[in-house]
DNA sequence: CCTACCGATCGGTAGG
DNA sequence: CCTACCGATCGGTAGG
């Protein structure tokens, strides 16, 4: 089905996203493609420069979907909800794609892992911004603090290829929605109605 | 240094949570221990069954921490945030480990397997009892999603080994504590201060 | 895309 | 805990 790179990138998208890279054998990747090991290397280079498209490829997808929402000329707090949307949306695509581009790319080795563990910052750093920009505009709590509220975001986001199924009840939309809800609400100026301070 | 056999398991929790479990070889445990492969099999039956014996135990402290709290006589909101702290503090005690209880228990096999899976089956059920029971304390939002919070919850919880430093700024009881303020200030009864309603 | 095969490495064992 | 080794499987190649 289709053009044999593509089928390709598909079965290995699959299998590094079920049982990882080193888990992976060239032989099952050539067996759900429909040909022997051997035929692969007509279409690929190597097993890694595989992976290297995948992930590459990847990140690309995350950072044109979020990196344009990002920069518009709105609120932090309205930026981050339709970035996190973004980025939903991008999971919903393909959530097994999602598991290999940020957890896999650590078996990249060289240069290709210095250019995409560059690329996974660049598109941290978008979220980072936008966090630190909204205790600038005064839309957040001046007394966040910054990174954890930045990792508690990226960890919300970068579990949902984990539980989303693109044929489950909720939309990617309503997904992030929700979660922008979750977030954002704890980031917010003075809320805290009947919470109890934390103690640090 | 220590018995032979705990030498063995830290070695292999450390390389099954930097490369996986496929990814790591018998060689470079026992290299690490400072034996020869071979040495190895004289303290453990098999590959498989280290990792056995390293999400097993794993699985078990988060229960033995999280399951009391879990059961305290405190509001769903309450009991949250001190299972939140407890969760994180297991984490902090040995990162690398909780890696390998949340990521690598795919490639254990046949029975076991079913074992690990109905374990964690029920230390996810611990936070899902907590969210439903908030809700119907009227402690929640009676609109919210209970699947999705949960899942927020859980995803807020599960990322954090991948960033916490037992030796960074932030203990282990802030982070759960801010971690907690973050999430329990999306799911409370009518907030929202100023919040854009989510269109779904 | 297949046949046939390579050197290397894998998890694991026998015997001491 | 080491020496020495096993059968199987790995990623990859030559030649057609």
């Amino acid at each position: 089905m289709a053009r044999p790179k593509e089928s390709i990138l598909e079965a290995a998208t699959q299998l590094f996203g079920e049982v990882g890279y080193p888990g992976t054998t060239m032989r099952e990747i050539a067996k759900a493609v429909g040909v022997l090991a051997g035929s692969l290397y007509a279409h690929i280079d190597s097993k890694e420069t595989l992976l290297l498209e995948i992930v590459e490829s990847g990140i690309e997808r995350f950072m044109s979907a979020v990196g344009p929402v990002a920069a518009l000329a709105e609120p932090a707090d309205v930026r981050i909800r339709e970035a996190v949307k973004a980025h939903v949306h991008v999971v919903a695509e393909n959530p097994q794609r999602t598991l290999v581009v940020f957890h896999q790319w650590r078996f990249l080795t060289g240069a290709p892992r210095r250019r995409v563990v560059a690329m996974r910052r660049e598109y941290e750093d978008l979220f980072a911004d936008m966090v630190r920009a909204g205790v600038q505009e005064g839309v957040f709590n001046d007394q966040l603090d910054e990174r954890l509220a930045l990792m508690t975001v990226l960890g919300a986001v970068n579990w949902t290829p984990e539980w989303f199924s693109p044929t489950g009840r909720a939309t990617a939309d309503e997904v992030g929605n929700r979660i922008a809800d979750a977030l954002l609400s704890g980031m917010r100026r003075r809320p805290r109605r009947r919470a109890r301070p934390s103690r640090s």
